[in-house]
DNA sequence: TTGTAGGCGTTATCAT
DNA sequence: ATGATAACGCCTACAA
C-alpha cells in the first residue's frame, strides 16, 4: 500500500510533533517525555520505519560499513570472508563484497566506488594483476582506515593479517626432503605477487638448511590456475632435468599438476612427489590423497576484521600491526614415500 | 594533505563560481560555457574529485546498486554471483553481495538493512532455514524490484532464474537406472528447499518412466553437508534395504557418501553407484571420478543480473518471468558399471 | 520537554 | 550562461 518507506518526518506530521521531538524518541536520547517517547515509538513501529541510512551516513560521515575487495571467491578468500564477517557483525558493521576477478582495472573501480562515501574503510586481499599501489595511497592521504590481509600491498604502510608464508614453503618442502626426495620443484604463482615470492623464499631455505643446490630451473612461475599448472609440469616432466618431487602453491595448481603426472604415467608418492597448498576440502579423496600447506583462514578473516575495527574506533590511522599466523602442513598420501609412513593412510 | 574529500561547494569556492555551476559543468548539462566547464572540469581533476554517492543517492533516490544475498559463497553461488557481476557491471550497476550463511535472522537482517536506502532492488538466493516469506513482502509492498535465482521464495510471485532441477533429478537417475541399478537411494537436502524436492521429484519421475516403485526409505532428507551426508549413507548401508546406488543432491554429500562407501569396504561402481550435483571442478580427480549433474551457474547469475536490470530500467514489478535452464549431466567412473563404457574412464 | 534552523553533498527549479 | 534556493532524510545546537 504504502509505496514509500516512512520517514520521521511523516512520523512527525501524523502526531502534530516536530520532526527533533520524534529523532529525539527514537533515538531515546535524554530529554524527552516519556509519554511522547511512547506513541512515537509505538507508531513507528507500526509503520515499520527504518532509519534512511543514506541520510544518516551523510549526516554523521559515517557508514557502518566495511568494504571487502578480493580478487576472487575461492575456498581460501570465502572463508576468510565468512571470518570477516563475524567480527564485522559483533562490532554491529556490515561488510560488503567487491570481487576484482584478479583484474587490476576492477580493483580500482571497486576501490572508488566503494571510497564515494559508501564505507568508513577497507579490508582488502590484492589481485594477482595489481603491481601499483596508487590507487590505494589516496586512502591513506583522506586517513582512511584499511587493512590488507591474504595478499598484502607491496610497499604501503598498513595493518596487515597473514599467513606466515615462507613457513608455509618451508614446511612443504622440508617434509618432501626428509621424504627422501631431493630434486625438488617448485610451481609458484605470478612473480609480482608477495605470497608467491614468500613461499618461494620458504622453499628456498628448506634448501638450503639440507645442503641442496638450489636451482632456478626447477622453479616455474605461472598463474593460479589449474590449466597453466597442468601445461607447467608436463614440461617439468619433459625437460632433463625431471625433479623427483613438485611443490604447488595452490591446491588448485596440485590438481593440474596431478593430472600431468598422471597422464605421464608416473605414479605418486613413489615416481614423484607432491605437495599442494591451502588445504581445501576432500583433498584427501583424492587418489592418490594430496598434501597439502593449511592455512587458518577464518582466523585470517576474523583477525583482520578485528584489527579493522580496533584501529577504526580508536581512530588509529598510524599504527601499522602486522599479524602473522601459522600454518600446519597436512600429510597423505601423495608425498609419502617412507613406508614406514605409509599405512597410515590406506584406505577403503 | 587534503584530509577530507573535495565537494562541488570547495570548487566553486576556489574558482569563485556557484555551487550549480560547478554542478552543470561535472554533468555536463545544456547550459553551460564550454570555457568554464573546461576550468571547472580541470580542477576536478586536480582534486582528484569523486561525487559523494550518498548524497546522489539521496538526492535521486537511486543507488545504482543490486544487493545480493545468497545463503553462503560455495563453488555454484560464487559462480553465480560472477555472472551477476558481469551483467551488473555492463549496465553500469554495482553489486553488493551478504551471506545469510544458511541463517534465517541474517537472512532478515542484511534483507533489512540494505533495505535502508543502500540499494535499488534485490538478487536474492534463499537461507535453508526459511521458511517464511515475510521478510520479503514488503519488498513487494514498496514496489522493489527483485529476481530470484537458485533457490527460490516460495509462495510468492517475483521472477526467478533458476536450474530445471527436476530435469536434474531425472537424468541423475534415470542414468543410473540404464546403468543396471535399481535400488536407488537418494539423499535429498533439507525438506522445506524446493531445489531438494523438485531434485527428488525428478527422482521420482525417473524411476516410474522405468517402472521401478518408489521406496520412501530410500530416500534421505539431510543437511547440505558432508558430514550428514556421511552418516545418512553409513545408515543406509547398514540397513536391510541397502542400496545398490546413491544419488545425492549435491557434490559435498557425495563425498561424504563415498567416504562413508569406501569406509564399508564396498566399491564403486560395482558394488555401488553414486551421482552428485553441481560437478564442481576436480570431481574427475577423486578415485573413483564422481559423476555428477552440472548447472549452467555462471549463466544463471548473468541471467538473473539481465532480468533485474530489464525489470529495473522499465519500472515494471508485476511481470514475473521465470526463466529455467537446464542441467548436465557429467558421466563419470562412480556410476559406471556398464563394461563397455567403462574403458573411457580408465587412467593411468 | 519541545521546536526552530542549519547543514551533510548533490541536483533541479526558478530567477536573473 | 550563471546564481540563489529548496529539497532528499536525518541530526544537533540553540532557542523557547
Amino acid at each position: 500500500m504504502q509505496n514509500k518507506p516512512p520517514t520521521i518526518k511523516d512520523i512527525a506530521q501524523r502526531l502534530h510533533l516536530s520532526i527533533s521531538t520524534v529523532s529525539r524518541a527514537l533515538r531515546n536520547a535524554a530529554d524527552i517525555n516519556p509519554e511522547t517517547k511512547k506513541i512515537v515509538i509505538e507508531l513507528a513501529e507500526q509503520l515499520n520505519y527504518q532509519p534512511n541510512r543514506l541520510a544518516l551516513s551523510l549526516r554523521q560521515k559515517q557508514t557502518n560499513t566495511i568494504g571487502v575487495i578480493v580478487p576472487n571467491l575461492d575456498y581460501v578468500l570465502s572463508t576468510m570472508v565468512k571470518g570477516i564477517d563475524e567480527a564485522a557483525l559483533e562490532a554491529g558493521f556490515t561488510v560488503i563484497v567487491c570481487q576484482s576477478n584478479e583484474s587490476f582495472g576492477r580493483e580500482v573501480v571497486n576501490t572508488r566506488r566503494m571510497l564515494n562515501s559508501l564505507v568508513d574503510g577497507f579490508i582488502i586481499s590484492i589481485s594477482s594483476e595489481t603491481k601499483t599501489n596508487e590507487h590505494f595511497k589516496v586512502l591513506k592521504e583522506r586517513e582512511i582506515p584499511f587493512v590488507t590481509f591474504d595478499r598484502i600491498i607491496p610497499e604501503l604502510v598498513a595493518s596487515s593479517v597473514i599467513l606466515d608464508n615462507e613457513e608455509g614453503g618451508f614446511i612443504a618442502t622440508e617434509h618432501l626432503i626428509e621424504q627422501g626426495y631431493n630434486k625438488i620443484a617448485i610451481l609458484a604463482g605470478p612473480k609480482s605477487l608477495g605470497i608467491s615470492n614468500s613461499r618461494l623464499e620458504g622453499y628456498k631455505m628448506a634448501l638450503k638448511k639440507h645442503n641442496i643446490k638450489f636451482d632456478p630451473e626447477l622453479v616455474v612461475n605461472c598463474d593460479f590456475n589449474q590449466d597453466f599448472a597442468y601445461f607447467a609440469t608436463e614440461e617439468l616432466l619433459n625437460s632433463k632435468k625431471r625433479p623427483d618431487a613438485i611443490f604447488t602453491i595452490s591446491d588448485r595448481m596440485a590438481i593440474g599438476a596431478m593430472l600431468a603426472i598422471k597422464k605421464r604415467g608416473l605414479k605418486m608418492p613413489d615416481d614423484i612427489g607432491l605437495v599442494g597448498f591451502n588445504n581445501e576440502p576432500s583433498l584427501d579423496l583424492f587418489s592418490p590423497s594430496i598434501s597439502s600447506v593449511e592455512q587458518p583462514s577464518f582466523e585470517i578473516g576474523k583477525m583482520a576484521g578485528k584489527v579493522f575495527i580496533e584501529q577504526f574506533l580508536n581512530n588509529d590511522f598510524s599504527t601499522a600491526k602486522e599479524i602473522i599466523l601459522k600454518p600446519k602442513l597436512y600429510v597423505r598420501e601423495s608425498s609419502c614415500k617412507m613406508t614406514k609412513n605409509k599405512d597410515k593412510f590406506d584406505r577403503n
